[in-house]
DNA sequence: CCTTCTACTGATAACGATTTCAGCCCATGC
DNA sequence: GCATGGGCTGAAATCGTTATCAGTAGAAGG
């Protein structure tokens, strides 16, 4: 008899008297089994400690258990929250999450993607590096369902979980605008990704429908990082007529932002208004109200993965598109933060 | 000819007029070729586009490129820096990252483990839900390496990644000393976990080493999480006689402690001195001045993917423990970090 | 009673790589 | 010239599961 937990379908078919391929039925509880068999079985399985091996289960279907997750990096809190999203659903559906960081760059991501599609993972989600340029060719070729969150894929389209960035880019500049701001600027990343080019847009919306000039010297548009945020908010600190608030285009520049003031004095600070993305636990501790657009971070999360099981189920359809809306939260300093009074996203 | 990129070893071998052995020798470099062999295999790979199926060589060899990551938490940053660092490395030597969430939970953990194990994994880092009642046998068993950071596993002792967590308690308690305070409360995560009683037992020596009582009204233990260290603080602050400074067991219960402080109001908070664990990236942002224990995070990742590597590659020593020292560092506003005058810690 | 189902079960053939073993050829040493 | 050995190669077994196909037994229907 084989060490326990070593044993293999035939030792379970063996001590259970029956072949292997009835093991297998109970097991996978597909094809008819005969009550009296099916209990047999289950002893035999107990009483060996028998654990299917998954590797050759996999290597016989051809499809491993694991739902690939490629996103820009896990230190952006943004991801973190999504990361975590999709590995709940994902467990609850008895899949496991197989995580790749590819820092925003396009050389990594296609290497990554290549990576997924030899390891014939049952499902992609990813937040492409580029709209263009990003290509899920090679999950296509292997047959395995890709969806798209954050982010559009333009090259390959494929399934997409978006936020309405129009939306809130625009509710949060009419939110500056209807607090008095006249020269706003706005700090983005850059409009190869869907959120940086959709979110210049609901800006230049807002400011056009209010009569205000969108003055060009007061958009920065970047690598989306905190380093990037600090450098542009710098670099509008030091113009001979600053701006009185800024729109910050993500969490990252939003928190470059923050710094930057912060190290131009608090004095200053208070006479800047700063707009951003995402809430994050830290900033009902600010000094100064500070309001952004929350992302639903776990329903984008939950949606992708709807979405990817229903094509991993063999749903065929032409590419579908779910776009959320946001949320606009005041967070201000001694005060629960409180949904903003006005500019609340329609969908 | 098959299509493109669905070439197995066979068709390789077939094409380049070689067997299938031969192909794979050129593939893994291992055993002698021939340098025109070599190269007509080569061409032939090229030609096809054929890529090693990834699932077949782990179903032969029964063990996959994966390294498990067992964490409470993604969304806690301190975990978070920590898959960045173990994948970065990991990625590195071509393995990649499985992740899972085990959110302190003994149960779910052993789910976990007992699933690295059904997925033979080639070494799994985690960090024990429980010193006590976190089991690795599983793993064991199947001659899976095992790394523990930030936590120690005494049911099954394994190599360990560990913060000096005495140092770091104790320098920041003689910090908060040297600054005058002797009514010092200390809010801890469990004592099941190895940094709850490490960073007690720290707290308690600096304590007694300046003659200071260890008032047990003033040690709050419970659940490491933001709630918790909320729920303590408050409750400290309604005692008839309130600390004056509060030390803070790990970054989460900071965290609480700060938005606690938040609702009581600036001025209190004013009055009272915080000391926590964990640089986050919004500290200087704060309205107060904080101390916090760095842990060298991603060196922590670093080095325990390092002691899993080489397990992987056979060592067969006694179970290690690597113990790296905390750095002090004081976030002020309107000013860059600066490390602690006093208490820098010692390896 | 014979046919036709249906329910159940077993034997067997894959899946695609690695590894073992044996064999061949040629150079070297005696 | 013959044995020895090393470099190179191929045939075949193997890993553990699932899927296909055929076969059996008993029930149902005519």
């Amino acid at each position: 008899m084989p060490a326990r937990g070593k044993a293999t379908i035939r030792d379970v078919a063996c001590r259970a008297g029956v072949s292997a391929a009835t093991v297998s039925r109970v097991l996978s509880n597909h094809g008819p089994v005969s009550e009296d068999v099916r209990m047999r079985v289950q002893q035999a399985i107990n009483a060996l400690g028998y654990r299917p091996n998954r590797i050759a289960r996999s290597f016989r279907t051809q499809r491993s258990n694991f739902i690939g997750l490629i996103i820009s990096d896990v230190e952006n809190p943004f991801y973190t929250s999504l990361v975590r999203a999709v590995e709940d659903t994902a467990y609850a559906q008895g899949y496991s999450l197989l995580l790749c960081n590819s820092d925003e760059d396009v050389e990594k991501e296609r290497a990554y993607i290549q990576f997924m599609a030899d390891e014939r993972v049952a499902g992609v989600i990813g937040s492409p590096a580029s709209e263009q340029e990003t290509s899920f060719a090679p999950l296509f070729d292997a047959g395995i369902p890709v969806v798209s969150v954050d982010r559009r894929s333009l090259r390959t389209p494929v399934d997409t979980v978006l936020l309405d960035n129009l939306a809130s880019a625009r509710d949060l500049t009419r939110y500056l605008i209807a607090r008095g701001h006249r020269r706003i600027a706005a700090i983005l990343p850059n409009v190869s990704i869907t959120s940086g080019r959709e979110r210049l847009a609901g800006f230049v919306q807002a400011m056009q429908e209010a009569g205000l000039p969108v003055d060009p010297a007061l958009i920065c548009e970047g690598k989306g990082f905190e380093a990037f945020g600090m450098q542009a908010m710098h670099y509008l600190l030091g113009l001979s007529d600053p701006p009185t608030a800024i729109f910050a285009g993500n969490n990252l520049i939003t928190l470059g932002v923050l710094k930057a003031l912060q190290e131009h004095g608090l004095r200053m600070a208070e006479d800047i208004d700063v707009a951003g993305h995402d809430e994050m636990p830290w900033m009902s501790l600010l000094a100064k109200p500070i309001i952004v657009a929350a992302q639903p971070i776990r329903e984008m999360g939950q949606r992708a993965m709807d979405l990817l099981l229903a094509r991993m189920n063999g749903d065929a359809q032409p590419p579908r598109e779910v776009k959320l809306p946001p949320r606009l939260v005041v967070h201000q300093l001694n005060a629960t933060a409180k949904a903003a009074a006005c500019g609340e996203a329609r969908r």
